[in-house]
DNA sequence: TCCAATTTATTTGTATGCTAATGGAAGGGC
DNA sequence: GCCCTTCCATTAGCATACAAATAAATTGGA
């Protein structure tokens, strides 16, 4: 009965309609979860994507404190908390006190490191170029140019 | 005292590093963690991205069973469950089973819509801009439009 | 040296987000 | 009309993620 309702609208002319399939947020959430879809099909260990970041760090740059481990993930105290524990638990990681600060729990990976690290970086690789298959590579670098801005 | 690894690795002509910061998954995390500081920065009745989400689906396009509300917010059955149920808890959904499939449950907005309805859009609008304030006007188009393809 | 501020790790609470299993209801094909 | 399949909603369990509060240890400045 009524005509559409934007035509009624003043402000039709200077704003486009809002479509949450548009917004940046909702794309974001909607790639993520292809992303964790992949993710989990290729992995190794059964790491998660976050646990797998975990490992990596401490694979490319050595033993820290497990809060100094959180700041080089990007994630939380109590965040980073839950991953080494679960990490623990699989006995990918080690727990030790710092004999120069009582406060720190050192966070260190037992065993060799090189065929681990290898094996992560391959696995990462193939990961990343499964999720940006649907893209060109121009795009798929244009992609990553773009949200590394967005940090 | 060892020289670079990474000159004694064969594969080293043919790949590059493999950077944890480079890649897609990473980044979309850490752009979401952004994004998800700024909406809450901006949102409305306390509403969460998903619950905004829901709330904008059923005023934009009408009242559905709960699964339905799922499948057009791209949420699993489990997570849109939790989602209404909070949005039911703030009184801002109602609940009542459908008359003619006593499996569903019909999930609508009480009350007169279009205000709250220019309200959502207003705040997602500003939320996404905000989001997208780190980049010039093209390369937000180009990346909602590489995102997109990548659904 | 001593005190205040900072740092580290832990715990609690809330909110996604997924898998898997369950039970009830509806529908389609025979 | 019956059965098999599908669909709907719920529940349990696991893993992020963040805020806020706490306690212990360290550090820096007066």
């Amino acid at each position: 009965m009524q005509p559409a309702p934007q035509s009624e609208r003043p402000d039709d002319a200077a704003k486009k309609a809002y479509v949450l399939d548009e917004q940046i947020g909702y794309l974001l959430r909607l790639v993520n979860q292809r992303h964790a879809l992949i993710f989990q099909e290729h992995t190794v260990l059964d790491l998660t994507p976050t646990q797998f970041s975990a490992m990596v760090r401490l694979l490319d740059e050595g033993e820290c404190s497990q809060n100094e481990l959180g700041r080089r993930t990007a994630m939380d105290v109590a965040t980073i908390k839950g991953v080494v524990d679960r990490l623990r638990v699989k006995g990918l990681v080690r727990l030790r006190p710092d004999p120069n600060d009582r406060r720190r729990t050192t966070i260190s990976v037992p065993g060799p490191h090189e065929d681990l690290r290898a094996t992560l970086h391959a696995v990462g690789r193939r990961i990343t170029r499964q999720t940006l298959k649907p893209l060109t590579p121009a795009e798929r670098r244009t992609l990553l140019r773009l949200l590394a801005k967005m940090v």
